[in-house]
DNA sequence: TTCATATAAAGTGTATACACGATACCATCG
DNA sequence: CGATGGTATCGTGTATACACTTTATATGAA
C-alpha cells in the first residue's frame, strides 16, 4: 500500500485519473482483492475516491483544500512539538540533525524524489516524542495530502534554501528546549511554506489557463 | 460500512474483540470481499486494526489517546466554527435549533442511542458552513473515535443537562455572530466534556480493577 | 488431574470466476 | 456529414473456492 501511495504522491497518476486494478495488481504480482483493500485505505486517507462502476479515481485538492491542509498542520504540529520538547532526548536531536545533513546532501546531488521523505522525517522526528499517536497519524495523513502538491516547490532553489535555514533554526530552538520559540518558528515555517506553495500553484494554474486558451 | 461503524461505536463489539467476517458478511447478506473493504476503511479511521491471520480487531484507545482526541477537537472545532460564523445562514441556525429541540425530546424519552447522532449533527451543522471539507472530515473521524467512549456519559443526567445548556449558549452566541464568544464557549464545552469523560472513565477503570481483584 | 501433543474445526487471506456496467468502435440511418 | 443504435471489449464489483493459519478439542502420558 505504501508503494502505491507513494506513486500517487509522486504524481505518477494525475488527479482525476482512474487506476486500472488489473494492471496495477499485475505490477505488484497480486490479485485485485488485496489491491482493492489497499485502495480503500488510500480512499480513507483522501488520496483516492471510489466512483461506482469506475473504480478508484485519484482525488484532486482544490486550492482552498490545500489551504486547509496547511492551516491544520500549522495548528496541530506546533502544539505537538510543544508537547514533545520536554521529552526530546539527545538522540532525537542528533537524529534530526542527521536527517537535515542527509537532506542537504541529497539536495546538492539533486535527488529531488527524496525531498518529501526527508521533510516528513525531520518534522516527525521532532514531534514523535510527544507520544501523541493519534495526532501523529492525523499529521502524517495531512502531510501526504500536502506532499503531492509540494512537489512543485522542490524545483524552486531559493525556497529550498529558505526551508533548510528554517529547519536549522527550529532544531536550534528545540536544542535549547525553547518551547515558545520553536513552536512559533515551526508555525511560521509551515505557514510561509504554505503561502509560497499556494502562490506557486496559482501561478501554475494561470499559465495553464493561458496555454489552454492558446489552443 | 456506516452500519458496521455504528455498531462498533455503539459498543456492540468490545475493544480487542475480533470481528468474524463470515458471520458479519452473512448479517448484511454480502460476501466477505466488500465487507473486508469496509473494514479496511474503518481501520484507516482508527476503529479497527487488522492483525495478520486474525482479521479485524476492535481497537481500543488508551486514556491518553482519548485525551488527544479531545484536545484535537478542542483545537480544530472552534477554529472551524470561527470560519463558519460569518457564513451561517438563518436556515443553518434554525436547523441547529431544531436539532437541539429534537435532542431534548429524545433525552426526555430516554432514547439514549440517538445521543451521539444528535450531538454530531448539532456540532457539524454549525461548522459545515465554514466550507472546510478536509477539516470536517478530520473532525468527523475524531468524533467517531470520541463517541465510543462518550457513551458512558449519556447515562449521567446532570452532564446531559449541562451539555444541553452549553449547546444553547453556543447557539445563542452564533446567532449574535459573536465569533470570540462562540468559539470560546465551544472550546470550553469540548474540554469540559472531555474532562468529565476522562474522570468517568478513570472511575470506571478503578471499579473494574476492584472487581477484577475480587475474583 | 494437568500438561503436552495430535487432530479437527473454524477463520483468514487471496486467487479465480463470473455477472454486470461502462466504454469504444463501427455500421446504419436520417 | 453527423447522429443513433448495436455490438464487442474492457473493467469493475463481488461471489465462490481453496490454501494456509489459528484456535478449539480430544487423546494420552507424567
Amino acid at each position: 500500500m505504501d508503494a502505491l501511495r507513494q506513486r500517487i504522491i509522486d504524481g505518477e497518476f494525475q488527479a482525476g485519473e482512474s487506476l486500472n486494478q488489473v494492471t496495477i495488481a499485475r505490477e505488484y504480482a497480486i490479485s485485485r482483492i488485496p489491491l482493492r483493500e489497499a485502495m480503500r485505505q488510500l480512499e480513507a486517507e483522501g488520496l483516492l475516491l471510489f466512483q461506482p462502476g469506475k473504480g478508484a479515481v485519484v482525488s484532486g485538492l482544490s486550492m482552498s483544500e490545500i489551504g486547509e491542509v496547511i492551516d491544520l498542520r500549522a495548528m496541530i504540529e506546533p502544539d505537538i512539538l510543544g508537547k514533545a520538547i520536554p521529552r526530546l532526548t539527545t538522540a532525537d536531536l542528533e537524529q534530526a540533525k542527521r536527517i537535515l545533513d542527509d537532506y542537504e546532501t541529497a539536495f546538492k546531488k539533486n535527488e529531488v524524489a527524496t525531498w518529501g521523505e526527508y521533510n516528513w522525517r525531520f518534522h516527525s522526528t521532532l514531534c514523535a516524542p510527544s507520544g501523541c499517536s493519534i495526532a501523529m497519524g492525523v499529521l502524517q495523513s495531512l502531510h501526504h495530502l500536502n506532499e503531492r502538491y509540494a512537489k512543485v516547490q522542490i524545483s524552486v532553489t531559493h525556497w529550498q534554501e529558505r526551508a533548510a535555514h528554517e529547519h536549522r533554526e527550529i532544531l536550534a530552538a528545540c536544542r535549547k528546549r525553547d518551547r515558545q520559540k520553536s513552536t512559533r518558528l515551526l508555525q511560521d515555517h509551515i505557514l510561509s511554506a504554505g503561502q509560497s506553495l499556494i502562490a506557486l500553484l496559482e501561478q501554475q494554474r494561470h499559465s495553464n489557463e493561458k496555454t489552454a486558451k492558446a489552443k
